[in-house]
DNA sequence: AATTAGCACTCAACGTTATCGAGTGCTAAT
DNA sequence: ATTAGCACTCGATAACGTTGAGTGCTAATT
């Protein structure tokens, strides 16, 4: 691969990225200048063909990148652009000073990073059975209803009003608080199972004066916390893509916006992500999924306490403008760490 | 209007409802037994174009309704048709049995309705400040981070964590919880001001050994449940609006599905229709927002003990399967209102 | 050996034109 | 009041020609 030729390959994904026209010999002489001439350029593009970085839409038309060809220019062609200061102040003053829980937090940060990209948005909230035993509350709010209130680090509270089989008095409720917070706090709530619960259950019938059949709603309760329960995805923009000119067909869109209802899909496909550092990203088929064949998607992790939590990220057409977007979603991704992060 | 002309109308709408062409004196004559020949139903058919039901696309096609032929026809015409017994049955059992809140139930609510129809769904989430104060109580996570969680008769749990300017003890906390339930259950919230909390506080400082000043968040954060707060939104199977043949025009759906995206705009659309109990049907232009000049709602309210506190509908073009939906919709409003009411 | 000019060829996109057929309104007969 | 008959309308579809951006190949040039 001469140097030539990957100064050819980057000019062309660019300007079909900008353009979404397949990109001739002629037009990219004019608007670049290679300093040779167009036969030449034509003989490079059918050189990179070859080699299966471009292909032809059809026979008398310019070249477009293949997966391949859009792979090279990401890992290492592709110059990114850094967000203006500005901008990074005004969002970060925008998201992080506010005082409203996690949820919201994630909400607004995925219709941002929607408007940001133009593209469409997914956010994965922290899950549940990955976030860490903060504090517990059982609070009686009615003969026989008890609320339990659980707080984690990564920010979700989880409340559930429970019917118990007998009262419980007050003063047992807070016992059964303390305790279960004197135990349980800081562990990982997938490390407790209904066992663990269960022997602090048998300690704690002999300083409380409940029978330990009507204790049993704990264990129930909390153990269903450690199950996975495919955190939330949420989606900013869902309109926006339709503005890629890729989706000018009826088909396409239906089969994008049917996608992207299925949430189950989308968790699996953000699943493939490893949750390194950094940002990844998915160009076409090497996506298993062949209903977002020719999407491609962009993805960064964020954290807590050097933990990895959840993903946000980006799906677009392949032709995406990745040069912008993975700074774009990296930085979200950050702010979304910091405001975790928050005392 | 002749009974002949009801007939007409009638078929015409229904016909139209099936197909989305439209419709010709001869397929009607075809299709329906009037005993009367084309030619006749021409004439008939250029009076109800003359009384404004029923309209020409252009000048050698059939005939649609008008808004006005719809209106015509859901008020006088239209046969309802009712549910099947045993999906009633399946569909209340699958949820009201659930052990699971509110904002579950309703998104499932929505999600149903749409699978039902095969419409978008909307679903008005019961709105905050007009619920009623069930419970509050304050716990203590960590030094200076007080949790506050009320409880309300809608089932909506709010939780908020707040950083309070100096630690205050366990007891206190404990003791300005029983106070404030004490003095505000079974208040509306919207009926809950600055004012009154104030008072509140102000006796509160007798019995504790909290300063004043040191109680102003109890203050600011209830008296915030008490500004309408646009309760939230939930939308089902956006996608299956698509299945319409009306949306075979990109910019119509692209239209449609950033008026989805406005949940602002639908929100105020919705709040178009008067609580009252049983169904609305707002037909195309009927609606003040012009951005949906060729959509339907159908709208019910759901109740908790008599007061209306929600609204759950559909959208689809104004071509809308109304003997369906209307009792599909009554159904699933009676449901939330079912599930509300659980002891 | 690499580059380039020249040229014949390809093919989607677009515009023009013709045809078809479901539907209409009108008139005159029933 | 109803209907048969008929000329007329007009969107949809198909057939056809033209255009132009683009290609690959060959032969000349550097």
């Amino acid at each position: 691969m001469t140097e030539r030729k990957k100064e050819i390959l980057k000019a062309i994904v660019n300007e079909y990225i900008m353009t979404a026209e397949p990109v001739g010999s002629r037009t990219l002489a004019r608007r670049y200048d290679f300093g040779v001439s167009p036969a030449t350029i034509r003989n490079e593009m059918a050189d990179l063909e070859e080699a299966n970085y471009l292909e032809q839409p059809h026979r008398s038309a310019g070249r477009i990148p293949t997966d391949k060809g859009y792979r090279f220019y990401v890992d290492d062609l592709m110059e990114l652009k850094k967000i203006s200061q500005k901008m990074i102040g005004s969002i970060k003053e925008n998201i992080i000073s506010k005082q409203v829980g996690i949820q919201e937090i994630i909400q607004q940060t995925s219709q941002m990073l929607s408007d940001l990209t133009n593209y469409t948005a997914l956010v994965l909230s922290p899950q549940l059975e990955e976030s860490i035993f903060r504090h517990l509350q059982l609070i009686s709010i009615a003969e026989r209803k008890v609320l339990m209130v659980l707080v984690t680090d990564t920010g979700l509270i989880k409340n559930k009003i429970i019917d118990v089989p007998e009262s419980i008095s007050t003063g047992d409720l807070e016992m059964i608080s303390r305790f279960l917070n004197e135990r349980l706090s800081g562990l990982a709530l997938n490390k407790i199972d209904k066992e663990a619960i269960g022997i602090i259950n048998r300690e704690l019938v002999n300083r409380i004066s409940v029978p330990l059949r009507n204790l049993y709603f704990i264990n129930e309760e909390i153990s269903s916390y450690n199950i996975p329960e495919n955190g939330k995805i949420y989606l900013g923009g869902t309109a926006h893509i339709l503005e890629q000119p890729e989706f000018n067909d009826i088909n396409k869109i239906k089969s994008v916006l049917k996608l992207l209802e299925q949430k189950q899909l989308l968790y699996n496909i953000m699943g493939d992500f490893n949750k390194k550092t950094g940002v990844e990203i998915m160009i076409g088929s090497e996506n298993s999924f062949q209903e977002i064949r020719d999407c491609s998607f962009v993805v960064a992790t964020y954290n807590l306490g050097g933990r990895p939590v959840g993903k946000i990220g980006v799906i677009g057409p392949t032709r995406m403008e990745y040069s912008n977007v993975i700074g774009t979603v990296k930085f979200m991704a950050d702010i979304l760490s910091e405001f975790l992060a928050k005392p």
